[in-house]
DNA sequence: ATGGCTAGCAAAGCTAGA
């Protein structure tokens, strides 16, 4: 079984990106984020041809989630959760779903902007609320994954500089504590109980060459639950489509599990 | 490299992202 993770950074300009990417990776449940449209305006159709059923929740301009299911490959998804029912939230953030007998969480995590920001206040608010939710749905369902764009860079080896980020947004400790503590639940980083070339990382800013100098950040995750998390056979960030032309700032993260 | 892209909204510069 194959989860994988992607920020799409707008679902109507990467619909053709997401489209050929599913083609030569044909993942059992791809996790979108960052849909930016309206559920109405969500291409059902075209996700459908290629042979995934979608379950969405997006808002206008901002925000939205999505999960795609091979259902050739896994069957339909149940159980379907919209957002964090112990955290009312106009932003729509969380969708869950159970998918080959596993629960399958995915997140856009609030960015934070800065640790002075309001923004940042309701970061490690929803992160709490996240966490108090995970420990009661990891008690229902031991095999769970939760995939998303985290907006956190857990360690120094997940920034391309550390020292000039030392403090900032995305990898303050406050952010990294958070991190810690969905880790405290049992779910492991699936990317690091392998070996993985130094310096991979999720995320390129669009500015100044980033990408080209790969000054980045690892900021994309799977985790797993311990049950799930055995299972596990592999964890790999795919960086081709960042290479593509108008690509999303985002490049997809892939995670293999045993039958 | 101290936001110097990109997307959305809407019709020109704003907000937001990370």
């Amino acid at each position: 079984m194959q989860l994988a993770t992607w920020n799409i950074n707008s679902l109507k300009v990467r619909i053709g990106h997401v489209q050929d990417w599913l083609r030569s990776n044909p993942v059992d449940v791809l996790c979108l984020q960052e849909l930016k449209l309206t559920d109405e305006n969500f291409p059902v159709a075209e996700i459908a041809a290629l042979g995934y059923t979608s379950h969405f929740t997006g808002q206008k301009t901002y925000n939205g989630v999505a999960l795609l299911v091979n259902h050739a490959k896994v069957g339909e998804a149940t159980d379907i959760v919209k957002n964090l029912p112990n955290f009312p939230d106009e932003q729509q953030r969380l969708i869950t779903a159970t998918v080959g007998g596993v629960r399958v969480v995915c997140g856009y995590f609030p960015n934070g902007q800065s640790l002075e920001s309001d923004k940042f206040a309701y970061k490690l608010n929803w992160l709490d609320a996240l966490t108090h939710w995970l420990s009661g749905e990891l008690q229902r369902h031991p095999q769970l994954a939760l995939l998303g764009d985290y907006n956190i860079a857990p360690e120094d080896r997940d920034v391309h500089d550390p020292a000039k980020w030392e403090g900032c947004n995305l990898v303050s400790p406050q952010e990294r504590q958070a991190f810690a503590r969905l880790q405290g639940l049992g779910l492991r980083d699936t990317f690091r109980m392998f070996e993985q070339p130094e310096k991979t990382f999720s995320w390129w800013d669009y500015r100044m060459g980033a990408f080209r100098r790969n000054a980045g950040l690892r900021i994309d995750h799977v985790l797993a639950s311990a049950a799930l998390a055995e299972r596990c056979t592999g964890c790999e960030i795919d960086r081709v489509p960042r290479t593509w032309e108008q690509p999303s700032d985002h490049t997809p993260v892939v995670a293999t599990f045993k039958d």
